[in-house]
DNA sequence: CGTACGTTTGATCTTTCTCAATAATGGTGG
DNA sequence: CCACCATTATTGAGAAAGATCAAACGTACG
């Protein structure tokens, strides 16, 4: 990663929307952490089990997932460098769903107490934990939307889109493209179709000239067009300085 | 209603997840608010808005909801008496999603900056509001489940599953079955499908004895049954006291 | 250089959608 | 209480998106 601290990039995914206090970015920067490197498909949190330690991504890409009875899998968000990957355990007894790692990346593994302990005394870490995790839930709305009422090819550029927008936001990726490390089998369990379809519309929009591929790296000649083809609007990722969050 | 206190259904959903002190209580029950009565599909919040208010469902059920661009809807989750309707947006400044009445019915409306005060003040009504966010978090990822990667019948199953149990859990409805208010148009937007095809999915569940519909009331002869069909496993909802939520 | 994993393609099958018509149902005014 | 209207539910027939199955092809890497 570039940055060198291995949480400045979850300090200012957390300061991106609601402002943190010169004593805030201390206490966060301060928390005690154990570095840990990881392979892809490597397990962060297991469903079923009780989440022990609270997990931020320092670099590569990880997934939540659920499973259903048939053997089914269902991608439910994707997680890039800076998140925090247990804000949604951080409260919960047990977890109702998996986090692995997508990619070989990794994790600074913060202590649970710790970081609930922060988030109950210092009200601005308190804040921007909270708006973490509302902007999340909005994130899987939109995720239940792109998977319930669109289809395939809106439903594939909609998520590409996701995931520039996120990258861009955080630093990550410049505007022309970046590096998707999924499978098709993984895409495709991202945006509840079969792998084979996925790659049917991979093939349909580059033959459109929407997108083109070079190894795992994607690129949008023309990001506008495919918005518009993704029906894609980042309102839902709450991107800018909450106000709401701010008055004290 | 039942109870007697328009908050009081409120107050049993914030605490049967995370404890209260009996200030914590006085608090939530000495919170200001109004009544309104509002007929079926009214809003309550509107996507692209700035949330107002923070509103109570008192009695009736609501709905969250988004549209696509071709004119599509997708809703996201269900609302039944007694759960506040305005967490994910309380320290959001525009909504991502609309949220409507699906049936006549009673909302109480707070005062937005004071419910925000108490979450911060009161650290018990913090943590309630907080889980209360999060299980609603964990209702959206199985909603993405269900909508991604079930077939109708499941699909159904799950939704009728989760009904059930939730009013179950506030009390509203006894274990043989309950009044779905919804149309099959309705259905069909919450669960991705077509309502042509849930009116088929439905008579399929009747014909199979697994569900029994007089007017808008429904019933389960075999819940047991029907969670199996509906490869339904409650532990999404987080029903419980959560224990991590009670360490100070 | 061969194995394992991921991608691509073709052929065929299913689920679900679309369109369209008909039947119930519930509520309303007279 | 009845006739009427507007929703909502039901049914049929045909079309389509996406799934399934199976095979061939690439490519990274040990």
């Amino acid at each position: 990663m570039a940055s060198g601290h291995p949480l400045a990039l979850f300090l200012r995914s957390l300061e991106r929307r609601s402002p943190l206090s010169e004593d805030d970015r201390r206490a966060v920067m301060g928390l005690s952490f154990t570095l840990r490197a990881l392979e892809s498909s490597s397990y962060l949190v297991r469903e079923g089990e009780a989440p022990k330690r609270c997990c931020v991504l320092v670099s590569g890409y990880a997934y939540r997932q659920k499973l259903t009875a048939d053997g089914g899998r269902q991608i439910v968000s994707l997680h890039i460098a800076g998140e925090a990957l247990d804000f949604q355990n951080l409260f919960l007894d047990v977890s109702d769903h998996s986090v692995q790692m997508l990619t070989n990346g990794e994790v600074a593994d913060l202590d649970r107490a710790q970081v609930q302990n922060l988030s109950r005394t210092r009200a601005g870490v308190g804040q921007a934990i909270l708006v973490a995790i509302l902007a999340e839930g909005s994130m899987f709305r939109e995720w239940v939307v792109n998977v319930g009422r669109r289809d395939a090819r809106t439903r594939l550029a909609h998520l590409l889109c996701e995931v520039a927008v996120r990258l861009e936001a955080q630093g990550l990726a410049d505007e022309k493209g970046y590096a998707l490390p999924m499978t098709q089998d993984q895409l495709a369990d991202a945006l509840g179709l079969t792998s084979v379809h996925v790659n049917r519309t991979i093939k349909l929009l580059e033959a459109e000239g929407l997108m083109m591929r070079k190894r795992r790296n994607i690129s949008f000649p023309d990001l506008q067009q495919m918005r518009r083809v993704g029906d894609f609007n980042e309102r839902y990722l709450h991107l800018g300085r909450q106000r709401s969050a701010e008055a004290r």
